[in-house]
DNA sequence: ACCTGAACACCGTTCAAGT
DNA sequence: ACCTGAACACCGTTCAAGT
């Protein structure tokens, strides 16, 4: 077990990662902790406080791999398909599947609730930029005519409503059935959402009551 | 402290529900703990575990009484809407403010995940379910000439969605600054889904690449 | 310089023992 | 019958001590 300069700080960074994403995909989000991920790797806790600042620190190293496999799988989804808006669809519903297919990692990005003073580094928020910008490049062949607000706007709104049904299916409410009812309800809303939306000026947006 | 037959069962299940509320809305969901439960109503964490099962059963019953509080909400939300359209959007708004006003009462609905065995008991369930109905009502009248399957689909596209826009303004995500942002997107979102929906057959619905 | 091992302050849960 | 107090098996995090 306890060795010296077997590893770099890098190998052991990556090592720990690795560790962690096995972990999580064996035992889900709560069988994540330090200690097994210590063990795993054939170091001591204390070992890993060398390399992260603290778990949060790790959690996001990991949500950052996470990211970037399927900011992948969504360009691959992306390539190919005949217009914009099989496009949009192709970016949902490979969401959803790499939600599915990923359950515990995708998991690990929401369901933990990191200190309220903890600010999400630069880096991070631009890779989930990234993937959402996707998205409005997707919209900016569809409704070339909108203003760049309003593509904003409304990839926004599809990637939250893309994210909500995951959500919610893939912890069974609404019963709504596992990833081919989730597949249902995400074309769906793209489909009439984006119907909905090439026809429409914006203007309603202005009308808002105070209720 | 230590007293014999001062509360009844019942007395000491509402003492600590009450007691968890105001714990989560001091500490936010990483500070709820039976300890701390037990040691706001003068008990010991022993003496919970003579009137809950666990935890889980203990915050299951905190999350009926948060649903039954959302669903007080949505009721005065939906009255004296001039339309169907109308109620929609404020049953989306609702949930929205809801959700920010006792932000960590519905983190707790979804941010905590129970052991995979532990099914849902059936009158959390229907509660869940009566939510959603309320969204149904509306799209009945909105479209009564659409199947109650079209319909059922809608609601849970649009509840799904309307839940993913505050998940995801909620925790500072995609930029969405807050509650203003994000009645915003919901509004948009119900906006144009509604208005694609109204238009569309639901023929689309059959074809499904096998990408 | 690198890593450990033990400590600290927390968890959820159980259960013999007290009244 | 009701409730405690201590125990058990876990946590994340720190840091003096070892090599």
């Amino acid at each position: 077990m306890a060795r010296r300069n077997d590893h770099s700080r890098d190998e052991i960074r990556a090592m720990a990662l690795s560790a962690a994403e096995a972990l999580l995909d064996r035992e889900g989000v709560a069988g994540l902790s330090t200690r097994k991920i210590a063990a795993e790797i054939g170091y001591t806790v204390g070992s890993l406080y060398l390399v992260f600042d603290n778990l949060d620190d790790l959690i996001l190293q990991v949500n950052a791999r996470t990211l970037a496999a399927l900011a992948e799988w969504l360009d691959r989804a992306a390539l190919a398909q005949p217009d914009a808006a099989a496009g949009v669809r192709a970016l949902g519903r490979t969401y959803v599947r790499y939600a599915d297919r990923h359950r515990s990692r995708w998991e690990l990005i929401f369901n933990r609730q990191r200190a309220s003073d903890a600010v999400l580094p630069d880096w991070y928020l631009q890779s989930v930029a990234g993937l959402f910008e996707r998205v409005e490049r997707q919209l900016a062949d569809y409704a070339p005519q909108r203003t760049a607000a309003d593509r904003s706007l409304a990839a926004r709104v599809l990637w939250s409503g893309v994210h909500g049904v995951c959500t919610l299916a893939l912890s069974d409410r609404l019963d709504i059935a596992g990833i081919a009812e989730a597949e249902r309800l995400t074309d769906s809303l793209i489909e009439n959402y984006l119907a909905g939306w090439v026809n429409n000026s914006g203007e309603w947006q202005m009308v808002r009551e105070d209720t």
